[in-house]
RNA sequence: GGAGAAGUACCCAAGCGGCUGAAGGGGCUCCCCUGCUAAGGGAGUAGAUCCGGGUAACGGAUGCGAGGGUUCAAAUCCCUCCUUCUCCGCCA
């Protein structure tokens, strides 16, 4: 959500900064509302004043054994106007709210401008794509004749986009989490959490799923509840409605879900392996902290999750989204590609993103600089680390043996037992 | 899922149409007394959000789980929902 001052007093700034990501007209429309509803406003408020004022007269007239008979029904009327005044204000009210909520984060100042993926920016790449004198072959089929994955029996008892992991292959996606959330826990300074895959549509809300994306969620029948897309949901959602206090920040949590996407207009792209499912694992990284330290917090996170990629020995790249690519809550965010051999590219396995205060605005997540000071809004930010079953795709194709072996990285020998899968 | 009970400020808790922005405790902060970690006395203690205001002083609105309704007036009456607790049922 948006912050209404800042589109009062920097309405030309606000203007530029959303069209560098193809918005515009917002402040405008906002701004026309703002006005309308600070007129009500003084309005209905100045009446709910003379109502209270006159309501606590009539005890005491009463008692005087006045007749209160005609002021009754003057603050009848009154009630009346103030009702019909209240009820306009509440429709505009929801009106300016569902714009503020529907429109997305203003850029970072260092976030890039560009309008689509392909303006995003390299920032650098670690590690160099294998080389292999054999023809490599894609981790579907790794994974089918290892009988690691049988994608067909997922199709079966689930339909398209969902994967099934049989022996091996159960305790590498295992083994990778594991992994994972033990790095985060004991070397990056995560706490970790376990939290529920439903959440209630204010939670949705929160982070800036909903309301804009609700043909993206998977909803369940009572139209109230979703299942997470992604575990940021109900993490930075613990939350939600609360002051903080300075010494509580920043707070660092790491999470292990499963994760669920409708993917509503992905048809045809990634119809193979596991890189786009409507269900997959993911480890998560959750970040809230004092506004000034963002930035800061956003390359310790983006640094995490590298982490992770840098102990398998992967060949990644770093991107900066830019301004049009940016996804709605961020306001920078920092992707993390892995080479996946099969697509001959390099191919999204993190994003790393600071929302500022756009998510702490909507959840209402504040905190106090000390004791007695006004609350002001938290920073939060979120990051992968890492998707799972891209990391698991990753490792097959890209330590696969010219035997159709695969190499399991050492970091990960001690999580999954052996160096080898056969 | 069935039957009951309850949700009031940091915590406990009274109130059940106007005198309650909310009694009384506890806690916390400050002060006094006391030669001192005990005890006693006094004072303070909604925080928050929104609106107005030379954006200051200050004034106003909202606010007793949430949302509606009745009323000149609601913590108090009515309706819906949520949460917690107890018992029963079911279940990992």
């Amino acid at each position: 959500m948006h912050d209404i001052k800042l589109i009062r007093t920097e309405p030309e700034k606000v203007k530029a900064m959303l069209a560098t990501r193809g918005v515009t007209g917002f402040v405008e429309k906002v701004l026309a509302l703002d006005e309308k509803r600070r007129a009500i406003i003084v309005d209905v408020e100045g009446l709910k004043a003379k109502r209270n004022e006159v309501s606590k007269s009539i005890p005491q007239l009463k008692k005087e054994g006045k007749d209160v008979a005609p002021i009754m029904a003057e603050m009848k009327a009154v009630g009346e106007e103030i009702s019909t005044k209240d009820s306009a204000l509440k429709d505009i009210d929801a009106e300016l709210k569902n714009i503020l909520m529907t429109t997305q984060n203003l850029p970072s100042e260092t976030t890039p401008v560009g309008k689509d993926e392909s303006e995003n920016v390299e920032v650098k790449k670690v590690g160099e794509p294998p080389k292999m004198d054999f023809e490599p072959k894609a981790h579907w089929d790794l994974g089918e004749n290892l009988g690691l994955l049988d994608f067909e029996t997922a199709a079966k008892i689930s339909g398209s986009r969902f994967s099934l992991y049989r022996g091996q292959g159960a305790k590498l996606e295992r083994a990778l989490i594991n992994f994972m959330l033990d790095t985060h826990t004991t070397e990056n300074g995560y706490t970790e959490v376990m939290v529920p895959y439903i959440v209630k549509r204010s939670t949705m809300e929160g982070t800036g799923q909903l309301p804009k994306f609700e043909e993206d969620s998977f909803k369940l029948m009572d139209g109230d509840s979703f299942l997470i897309p992604t575990a940021e949901v109900p993490v930075t959602n613990m939350y939600r409605e609360s002051i903080l206090s300075a010494d509580d920040l920043p707070i660092a949590h790491t999470a292990y879900t499963a994760c669920f996407r409708s993917e509503a207009g992905s048809a045809g792209r990634d119809t193979r392996g596991l890189i786009r499912l409507h269900q997959f694992n993911k480890v998560e990284m959750v970040r809230i902290c004092k506004p000034d330290d963002s930035y800061n917090e956003l390359e310790k996170l983006l640094s995490d999750a590298e982490s992770i990629l840098q102990k398998l020995k992967l060949p990644y790249r770093v991107i900066t989204l830019c301004t049009g690519d940016t996804g709605f809550s961020a306001a920078k965010t920092y992707d993390l590609e892995v080479w996946m051999p099969s697509y001959g590219r390099y191919v999204e396995i993190s994003s790393c993103s600071n929302c500022e205060a756009f998510q702490a605005r909507r959840a209402e997540i504040k905190f106090k600089r000390e004791a007695g000071a006004k609350p002001e809004f938290v920073h939060t930010l979120n990051g992968s680390g890492l998707a799972v079953g891209r990391t698991f795709a990753a490792i097959l194709e890209n330590f696969q043996q010219a035997d159709g072996s695969i190499k399991i990285p050492e970091a990960l020998v001690p999580f999954f037992g052996t160096d080898i899968l056969d």
